[in-house]
DNA sequence: GTGGTCTAGACCACT
DNA sequence: GTGGTCTAGACCACG
């Protein structure tokens, strides 16, 4: 297919997403220490900057606090881990539905399709 | 939320997905004439390249054949307009599916979501 | 006084609060177009990707909105910019009556120094 | 809102304005005596050196004195202690100023909210 | 020509 | 050693 619907996904929203899930399936833990923006760009194999502009992301979005001179945080903040978990989830299933439809897809359809791959 | 996962598409896919859509739907049949890029990019309010664009990758998709002086066509294959369709669900889901993983979220967790939605 | 309450702010904040006065003031329109972020950085002395971040900001503030490949524009949503504005005057105020209180200055006294001050 | 205008001051600042307010609050009287940097450092929880900063800062801005082998106590001089409430209320005012008129405010808007929130 | 992303490398403030 | 800011310059997607 020429055409790749939801193409390249930018490097720093990957990222985010990333950290989101983790913390969504609790890989990560509030108050837990994120690495160092150096450590976590060595590791992705990426960009120092590309990482300060996640860490700077994840806090605007409360998913992070960052103390100076000591790193950045996971928020202790259950509401704000559950706030950011339901925001996700309505909106990854909005902007869904709305792809499908403009293709015309009816939601049933789709759902029953998500349930044969679900189950592999 | 200061981040939108999944948004910002090219308006060149949003056209190409109504066109599908359109087609899928039966709301244009095999055949039909499309308007032209001019008429097109007016209506839309976008720019004539952009529609270009459009048509040209409908064509490379075999969605549409051109004929030189007359127009764009809807294809009269209703095997490639069956085959489109199945590859678009297909891609659909699939990509839907890695982001929910990628967020921590399960499927039917999700299928639950979008069935309250669906029927709206 | 050896030492500067308020120090230095980043230049991209001062960007940011400029062109909100200027919004606020009318100087700028809704609808508006801005400089193109290389305009801009020219104008200002400053880096591109200082610019793009304000930008970036901006629009994150719901201040501004982007069309791609035209440029950027002031919101010509009334309420967002009278929403801006509220929350600006709002949070002035109240960051302002946090330090004079930590400062041990009750709020009259300083009053009083404001209007002679901004009577000249 | 994605921006603290005037957020994120640093420690040590907020450490010395807090104790200058105490001296002209009088919840610390001239003679008496600071904590030890430790003992300062350990309460507020904060770093030894960033103490140890602020300690010299005050006794830069003449507050404070020190004993070698003693400690740091505040100035015994009440004239010292007019002038730098002076000082801070005269800079304080002016930058605050400064900052709406840079954001479109007029003295007398804000005025009148400071009212309203001195009053509570 | 427009904004968006990324890199490499510098310097600063805070702990 | 931590994150924050800024620069210079490259490349890409979009119109």
């Amino acid at each position: 297919m020429t055409q790749d619907f939801m193409k390249d996904r930018p490097i720093y929203l990957q990222l985010i997403e990333r950290i989101c899930g983790d913390v969504i399936k609790g890989n990560i833990q509030p108050g837990d220490k994120l690495p160092s923006v150096r450590e976590f760009a060595l590791d992705a194999g990426v960009n120092v900057n590309t990482v300060q502009r996640v860490y700077k992301e994840l806090e605007m979005m409360n998913l992070t606090e960052t103390k100076r001179g000591q790193g950045t945080f996971i928020t202790t903040n259950d509401d704000s881990i559950q706030h950011i978990r339901e925001q996700m989830k309505e909106q990854v299933a909005t902007q869904f539905i709305t792809v499908l439809e403009s293709l015309g897809f009816s939601v049933t359809e789709i759902i029953d399709l998500l349930q044969k791959k679900g189950g592999k």
